[in-house]
DNA sequence: GCCAAGCTGACATCTGCCTGACACGGGGCG
DNA sequence: CGCCCCGTGTCAGGCAGATGTCAGCTTGGC
């Protein structure tokens, strides 16, 4: 998972990333909300956490505008002295809100929760073209044939598939696939893309190899 | 299926406990209102049951507040002299209500209906194929037969049954087998597929291996 | 035409899964 | 009270499917 945490206080701050790093997730920080705007534009995130009191501007603003664009969860981090606008943070597109201070244990619990619940039972299929690629169930529906994929082929199309139409080089499909300390050939992943290929060709999902960078997951 | 039961009378709530593992469900027991948001943070449940008067606060507040996170039915368990606070305490979010003192027969009958008016269509049984599974019961019935099940087989299946064709761990399926402090091995998830296997094989209905993710449910 | 990057069939390996056997405990029955 | 049976969870041995590497081949770029 890649988390954006938006807040001011450094301390706090690099607190909340060092654990999150060492959960193993991706996580980058920005201290305003120009810097947050930056981060959202260059990479892709599956939860923000978002101080509400910044130096540039009011949280819930942005709150509101990130809403109106984005699909991305967020997680308001609000003083204890604020906890009378929570409903007011709820209806502005927050999914949880958490009081300062808290502790690790308790926000890793929330993340989870959120993120569990973005994407349990609504079934969160992604379209492919004809195919229908459902994560959580390990299958791709097209025509009248449903096909299963083993484990290493469904984290690969997931990455593939949640980055749909972005260029992904091997390394980067290295580590999202394999544990830091895996010693695992760039052939490993051409491998993969092979076997992948062989079986979503007939689905009409095709991944491109962009010479000398990477693969890019295209839909007919 | 996994409780958490906040209760404070002990002698009440390890009755309750014992009904529950003797159902061959998963249940853990809070004492207060912060045990309760401890255990919250660290597992995830399918209902929660909670007395109102505790001696850490008024259960009733805790409602309001958990309803804002999180999307756990309840059931409140109320004393008899507090029946017309009832409504009040739908109001707030719970799913339902029990007064004591309460029978255990009624207390299931109760959490199967949440439960049941949570997940969908309410119905008793639950259609796998050209099978019908019956969990109140404990029942397939297929073809002219009708087999019986044992407790954790049947738990297990009630689990796979309402996550059709979703691949589940076996961690997961530890969560919502067995409670917090019980220390089973991975191992008994298999041991406890195969014997499922073995009985619901003629009755069309198939557990999937997902090697390296889990198990899934499937009905041809 | 040459080189580097990518593809792929074959293979050894390993580890995750399955299964028969068993030990344990509790409840019912004689 | 003791016996037995049933439900449950563990264990060890064995199997095989999934996985990653390799070597040789193909493709694309210059």
């Amino acid at each position: 998972m890649r988390y954006l945490l938006v807040e001011d206080n450094r301390e706090l701050a690099e607190a909340v990333i060092a654990r999150l790093l060492l959960d193993g997730h991706a996580a980058d920080h920005a201290a305003t909300l120009a810097e947050a705007r930056d981060w959202l534009s260059v990479a892709d995130y599956d939860l923000m956490l978002l101080d509400v009191m910044l130096p540039d501007g009011d949280g819930r603003q942005f709150l509101t505008e990130h809403r109106a664009t984005r699909d991305l969860p967020v997680i308001v981090l609000t003083a204890r002295s604020q906890i009378s606008d929570r409903v007011d943070t709820l209806d502005l597109g927050a999914d949880d809100y958490l009081t300062k201070p808290f502790d690790f244990a308790e926000l890793e619990a929330r993340c989870r929760a959120v993120l569990r619940r973005r994407s349990g039972p609504s079934r969160n299929e992604i379209r492919l073209g004809e195919a229908l690629f459902d994560p959580g169930a390990g299958t791709i529906d097209y025509g009248n044939t449903t096909l299963g994929l083993r484990n290493r082929e469904l984290r690969l199309l997931e990455v593939f598939a949640r980055h749909k139409g972005q260029i992904l080089s091997k390394s980067q499909l290295i580590d999202r696939l394999f544990s830091q300390d895996a010693e695992i050939s760039e052939n490993a992943i051409e491998v993969y893309v092979g076997r992948l290929r062989r079986k979503l060709e007939p689905a009409g999902v095709r991944i491109e190899t962009v010479r000398g960078i990477g693969y890019r997951l295209t839909t007919e």
